[in-house]
DNA sequence: GGACAGGTGCGGT
DNA sequence: ACCGCACCTGTC
């Protein structure tokens, strides 16, 4: 296996993976995580000052943990907004957006809806045990031919519950897709897309749009960024309304500063001062 | 046992 | 176009 350093600054590896973005990883009783996307693997050691990659798909990690990308600069921008996007950035600023497959996104977030981090990662990983080809380091991420001749009592199994048809239905619709009916177009043009696919709504969609499109300006609305709306802004809008308002304020980074707003509201949502703004 | 958390599809208006 | 409800599973 081969190896790679990356400095520490603006890239923490628990935040970057435990902000809701991927599911795929595994904390190690040694500290350090395992990761996981499509068919390949990677272990992240945090050190005294690097963060130690070892893995053999050396490019693809490097892209995937976007290490390209000046976050300080972003950071500096978004903390200069309000008090509490100060607060977010310094809850979240090791936060990275990763470099995600675009189908393993499409499966993964329809999992995702009306569900929670853990049995998205337990449904996640038995998918892989049942379909996924071996590799030398765990199961890779099934491909969609394989998913679309699953039958439907397998996704019924895994604990997919009322999902099963989706993922069984979009499986099928994506062994002869085009992707770069979604990867060509523009954002608006993107989500009416994805919003064609069965389990994929308004924030499934802006989820895939910002981890597997790599879409900075979209927004994607769940129960935590409404907690944050409600506490710090206003009550009573709805979910797009919500979403619309903060991509007017943050722009290009509206998806960034979601991580950073989903990530601070899960660990200090219960104790951070609502007089804030 | 019952309420609740978590987004989307669908049928009704 | 919008609204209300059912949907599956786990947890308190």
């Amino acid at each position: 296996m081969q190896q790679f350093t990356t400095d520490k600054d603006c890239f923490n590896v628990a935040d970057t993976l435990e902000c809701g973005q991927i599911f795929r990883y595994e904390k190690l009783s040694d500290g350090s995580y395992a990761v996981f996307s499509r068919d390949k693997y990677a272990r992240l050691v945090t050190e005294e000052d690097v963060v130690r990659v070892f893995t053999d798909d050396v490019d693809y990690f490097r892209h995937f943990l976007d290490l390209d990308t000046n976050y300080a600069q972003k950071v500096q921008r978004i903390s200069a907004i309000s008090p509490l996007m100060k607060q977010a950035c310094d809850c979240g600023k090791g936060i990275h957006i990763l470099n995600q497959d675009l189908t393993e996104m499409i499966i993964s977030f329809i999992i995702s809806a009306n569900n929670n981090i853990k049995r998205i990662q337990l449904i996640i990983r038995r998918l892989c045990d049942a379909l996924g080809e071996d590799t030398p380091y765990g199961k890779a991420f099934p491909t969609v031919e394989k998913m679309a001749q699953a039958p439907l009592s397998l996704y019924t199994s895994i604990g997919a519950g009322y999902r099963d048809v989706y993922l069984k239905e979009t499986a099928q619709r994506l062994v002869n897709y085009d992707l770069s009916r979604l990867t060509q177009a523009d954002t608006a043009s993107a989500r009416k897309e994805l919003l064609s696919f069965k389990g994929v709504g308004p924030k499934v969609a802006d989820c895939i749009l910002l981890f597997g499109l790599r879409r900075g300006d979209v927004f994607p609305v769940d129960t935590w960024l409404k907690k944050v709306y409600h506490a710090y802004f206003e009550q009573g809008h709805k979910d797009s309304e919500i979403s619309t308002f903060f991509c007017n304020l943050f722009g290009q980074d509206a998806g960034l500063c979601q991580q950073y707003l989903f990530y601070f509201q899960r660990k200090y949502g219960q104790t951070a001062s609502n007089t804030v703004k």
